[in-house]
DNA sequence: AGTCTTGTTCGACT
DNA sequence: CAGTCGAACAAGAC
């Protein structure tokens, strides 16, 4: 779940607490978290090492470590990070799957319901990040860039969307968003996209993405697999979501009733009114 | 027990 | 060879 703006949420707060802090004990409690070496290896590269920063790409996070590797770590569904004092009494929530002792006498913990996030250590980021596609906040990211490769492909608009190495960062709630305030509907075909709607997407994929990290992520409900920040933190998107999640309840523009359809194997949700699928 | 959830990867096909 | 798309997968909640 956590897309961009959760993404970039939570390293503006790991940086805020981990830039320049040791990892003195680390525990790997579900062995399959670490993606690419066995968590011995892990355990002992990591012990040691300090925090020079912190970086997202993508969904990605990044920690620069000051022992030549970088830790990478993708959060999938259920990823999230508490901190909380040494010491006995904090140390129970049953889905923590790694526990990193600071030397500040806190401990970090990457606690992950489901178990899909990884972390991956390795010498350089970029063997990781160097497929994805362009940043959207970033200046890389132009309307001239973005009415090229939709011309260039053939694909559904929102299967190009949620595609990382087209472009990083977008989920599938982002992409609804922009896909619906641009008023295109998610299975019109990318090359057929005109200059005018290419330029109306651009504008409302960085809208959305810019709100959401405005108001510190999407947080959907109170699950344990839901997005927070670090710790319980909560991100306050949800309420300012159009057309996500909202089947049945009447479109903010025109108040015709929101539908839910499949578009590439993901729930999609969409009003029929503003978003036609006539080219 | 079966369905649902999401991001990513794999493999078949064009 | 590259793009597209559907199947599969990761694991748990309900």
């Amino acid at each position: 779940m956590p897309e961009l703006p959760e993404v970039e949420t939570i390293a503006r707060k790991l940086r805020n607490v981990l830039l320049k802090r040791r990892f003195e004990t680390m525990t790997v409690l579900w062995a399959k978290t670490i993606a690419n070496i066995n968590p011995e290896d892990f355990i002992q590269t990591m012990q040691g090492a300090t925090v020079n920063d912190i970086r997202r790409r993508g969904k990605y996070l990044i920690f620069d470590l000051d022992n030549n590797k970088d830790l990478v770590i993708h959060l999938r569904m259920s990823g999230k990070f508490s901190m909380h004092p040494a010491g006995a009494g904090f140390e129970d929530n049953k889905h923590t799957r790694v526990r990193m002792l600071l030397d500040n006498e806190l401990v970090l913990n990457y606690i992950d319901q489901r178990k899909f996030g990884r972390f991956y250590l390795v010498d350089d980021a970029n063997t990781i990040t160097s497929k994805l596609g362009p940043e959207p906040l970033s200046s890389q990211f132009s309307v001239e860039w973005l009415k090229q490769g939709l011309s260039q492909r053939t694909a559904q608009l929102k299967t190009l969307l949620l595609n990382q190495s087209f472009i990083a960062g977008l989920g599938n709630i982002y992409a609804s968003e922009a896909l619906w305030d641009a008023r295109l509907h998610p299975c019109r075909i990318s090359s057929t996209i005109s200059r005018k709607e290419a330029t109306a997407l651009h504008r409302a994929i960085r809208n959305a993405l810019k709100k959401g990290l405005k108001n510190m992520g999407t947080t959907l409900g109170t699950g344990h697999a839901n997005f927070y920040s670090v710790g319980r933190r909560s991100g306050r998107n949800s309420d300012q979501l159009n057309v996500f999640r909202r089947t049945g309840q009447p479109c903010p523009r025109c108040k015709k009733t929101i539908e839910r359809i499949i578009v590439g194997q993901r729930s999609t949700h969409i009003c029929t009114t503003c978003q036609k699928l006539e080219d």
